[in-house]
Order: C-alpha cells, then structure tokens, then sequence
RNA sequence: GUGCCUGUAGCUCAAUGGUUAGAGCGCCUCACUGUGGAUGAGGAGGUUGAGGGUUCGACCCCCUUCAGGCACCCCA
C-alpha cells in the first residue's frame, strides 16, 4: 500500500459514486443554460501566461496560477479561470459572432492554493455570458439562470439567496458621504470583508485606509439600508424583471455585496447559502471591457462562475441529492458452468435491446458467489441459466430485493424482468 | 506564504515508556459442489508515514522531514 503513488494534492478521484454525484450536478447545468438558449463552448485548459498578465488579479496568477515553462520554453499556465479565455476568443472573431452572444462552458480550472474544505487545487467551474449588450434584462437574465439552477438541484430560497447590489449605485452613495474617488477600489474592498471581519476589527481596517470616523458611521448606515436599491433605475427595473423571470423568491438586495474585483461596473451578484458557512457559492456581475485587454473593442457583458466544490458542499448539506444515482447493472446474468456461457451471453444481448442494464457474470463459478457480487453492486435481478433450464427452453428469474423466483419459458424473460424492476432509474 | 492539529491493518480507532502492537467493520476460505444479505469456525493483512536522537527498553518523549486536515490570505 505504501508503495501506491500518491494522488496530487488539492485532487479529487472521482469514484463511481462521486462521479455520479457530478454527473447529476453537471447535467442540471447544462439543463439551465441550454434552456435560457445558451450555447456550451470551450477553451484550452493551457494558455501562455500573458493571455492573464493584463487582466487578472495580480495574486491569481502571481501566486495561485500553475506556471511552468514547456520543452520549447514557452511560459504557460493551467488556466485558473476562464474570462480571459472567452475574451480572447471573442476578440477573435469579434464582428462574426452574433451579437449579443450566450456562451457558457464547464471544464477544469487549477489553482495552487492551500487545499481545504470547499477549495481544492483542481475544481471544475461552471461560467455562463451574455455579452454584448447593456441591458437590464440581461442582467436580470442572468441572475435568473443562477437562481433557476439553485431551485433545480433541489435548494429551497430558505437554504439559499442571491444577493445583489450595483457598483455604480455604491458610487453614487460614497459622492454623497464625501469619500474620494482614489479611495473607492479600497473602500469596495472595505465593503466586502464587512461580514468577514468583527466590527473593532472592521472598523480599524476601515480608519487605516485612510476614512474619517463620521465616513466610517456613514458607510455603516450606508450598507444597513436595505432600501437603498430604489435611488437607482437600473436595481428598480432588474427587481420588475426578476419577478416576472418567477425566481423573486431567491433573489435580495443587499448593499454589502460588492464583490472584490475591479472589472465589474453595474450589477453585482453573489449566492449564498443562508445559515451555513458564509462562503459564496457563485459570483458574478456586469463588465465593460470584456475583450479591450486583449485588443478587442469596448463589449460589454454580464455572467457570473460558479465553482464546483463549494456547491456540493451545500447541496450534500441540505440533502437535496438523490440517493439512487450512476448506473449500475439492473440484471446480473449468471453463468453456470463453462458450457453454458454462450448461453448467458445471448440472454444478456437479449435484455439490452429490451433496454435494461443487463451484465454477465464473466465466468463460471458458485452461484452464490455470483448471487453475492449481484447483492453487492445492488443489482435488484437475476437471471439463472442451468441444463435443467437450457433443455427445456425455460430461464429462472430472480427478483434479488423480495428473493422471489420464477422459471418462465425464455419467451416470457422480458416480461418477467420488467416485473420485478418497478422504475427505470 | 503563515499558524494550529493529526499520522498505528483496506476503513474507523485502541494500546501508563515495559512480553509477540489489538478490536470492530471490510476482505478471503469453509459449514453451503443449483441460490445472496444472517450465523458460526478459520485465515490473510503492520518496517506504528520516513529519518535521526534520548533510554536498559519508544507507537508513546525530543529533533528533522514528508503527508493529510483545519484556519488565515485570497477566491469559485
């Protein structure tokens, strides 16, 4: 055992039954987004490194980024998300595609960060777009696929909220308690690690960033008024829509969301679970310069990510995932003896085109043991093929759940395995 | 990058510094050569993460190192 090579740290093996746990969540993505008519596309996982020396945080690929240089000495980097990508591929092609574009994508992302709970160092990420266009209802579009997917997979809107705020709004209300523009970018920075920090301790980080004590009490009453949102058109008229988008139920203001980075200009999101730990689930907002960094023209957009290990997380927590998942064999057929194999095999071919998950047994031994590997991949059927069966055209079926068993003739086979499996998994 | 905690059988864990490191579960065999979950009997499986030190004697104490977990940082 000590001999096995390690797995890599911060990764996951995906077995059977975690597979089909990611499976389940993948599919209800791709559900979402093709049904609001976006289109799945996709990147490389390698890029050069310049493609985020422009545009990211400076920390996320500085310091969290996979960087290696390739046998050509080429600096690339496993990509550690994917915005940079999509704009690189937009500014491609940017008067071919149709605008406004709908794109969304899952794939692999890698950071090499300290592995914990809800973060590891290869996590799958989920990023949906609607670019080009700076309309409200873009914006309330694309919170309404986040909410519609949160309502999919089973969470109540008691487990979970989208939180959302606008940046140009908080703009307005710091002119209106006279914080400097300069100051801004530190003071959304402020704003964000409200709910992270103890209030002595918030405060402190607040005075050194260079606020007046009267702007730190204003920027309080600022982010505790819950009906800040109606001094701006744009949250009035995305609140109108989100209702009429049915998904109102998961979808708040609230003036302490701001999100950390500095590309969002309008709209801010992010979706937490209500109770729990306090970590976003997924985050997004809108941009104006999707694609300028990488020498494309001004295009705005809207979207958001969604990383895959913080959901599960919440949606094991709130045990909203099915029990029954994967797809194991419905039927084991068993082999007698040698001689009877070819037997089995056809049986088995014979249960497929009837569309049933149907196994063989790959050689002949104890029945029971054969009975055993059956019970222990919880196959609920079991078809026994034996001489006294095979001379008189009969095959004995086992329903392994209520240890019921019939001998049938081998025209009936079907009929009877679909008495004893009630549902298609 | 920083801090705290933990490394003993496949898994979960025991074992005052003192014989040959144990248990439960799991695994294999048999009771049961045409029938599984139960029961009983037996069996396999360990360089106690690794290296060094202290000691008559180390799973236990000390140092180093590796790995894992948690938290900070940052973010999905």
């Amino acid at each position: 055992m000590a001999d096995i090579v390690r797995s890599v740290k911060g990764t996951r093996d995906f077995y059977p039954d975690e597979m089909a746990v990611r499976r389940w969540m993948f599919d209800i993505i791709r559900d979402v987004s093709t049904r609001f008519g976006y289109q799945e596309f996709d990147g490389p996982c390698l890029e050069f490194i310049d493609l985020y020396a422009a545009k990211s945080g400076e920390e996320l690929v500085k310091e969290q980024a996979f960087v290696f240089s390739s046998p050509g000495d080429d600096m690339l980097t496993l990509r550690p998300e994917l915005t940079p990508t999509l704009a690189r591929m937009v500014a491609q092609r940017q008067y071919e595609i149709p605008m406004p574009l709908r794109w969304w994508s899952i794939g692999p992302f890698w950071r090499y960060e300290n592995p914990q709970r809800g973060r590891t160092r290869e996590f799958f990420q989920w990023n949906i777009d609607l670019v080009g266009t700076e309309a409200v209802a873009a914006d309330a579009e694309i919170v309404a696929v986040a909410a519609s997917f949160l309502k999919e997979t089973g969470l109540s809107s008691d487990q979970v909220q989208i939180f959302v705020n606008n940046r140009r709004l908080m703009d307005d209300a710091l002119s209106t308690i006279n914080i400097a523009k300069e100051l801004r970018h530190d003071v959304f920075k402020v704003v964000d690690k409200l709910d992270k920090l103890s209030e002595k301790e918030w405060r402190a980080y607040a005075l050194e960033i260079g606020l007046t004590e009267g702007q730190v009490d204003g920027l309080l009453n600022l982010v505790n008024d819950q009906d800040l949102f109606m001094k701006s058109d744009e949250l009035v008229e995305f609140f109108e829509l989100i209702k009429i988008f049915g998904v109102e139920d998961y979808v708040t203001y609230s003036p302490k969301v701001i999100r950390g980075l500095d590309y969002y200009t309008g709209t801010v999101f992010e979706a937490f679970e209500l109770g729990g730990a306090s970590r976003a689930i997924l985050g997004g907002g809108r941009y104006d310069n999707l694609v300028s960094d990488v020498g494309g023209n001004r295009l705005p957009g809207v979207g958001f990510a969604m990383g895959d290990v913080v959901i599960e997380l919440v949606l094991r927590d709130a045990g909203v995932i099915p029990e029954k998942l994967g797809h194991k064999p419905q039927v084991l057929v068993t082999v007698f003896d040698e001689t009877m194999l070819p037997e089995s095999l056809k049986i088995a071919e014979e249960i497929r085109m009837a569309g049933y998950r149907a196994a063989v047994y790959p050689e002949a031994d104890k029945l029971g043991k054969q009975f055993k590997y059956a019970d222990k991949l919880d196959i609920s059927v079991a078809v026994i093929l034996g001489p006294d069966e095979l001379n008189e055209n009969l095959v004995a079926v086992k329903n392994l759940k209520t240890r019921d068993q019939v001998t049938i003739g081998r025209s009936e086979l079907i009929k009877q395995i679909e008495k004893f499996l009630p549902s298609l998994p």
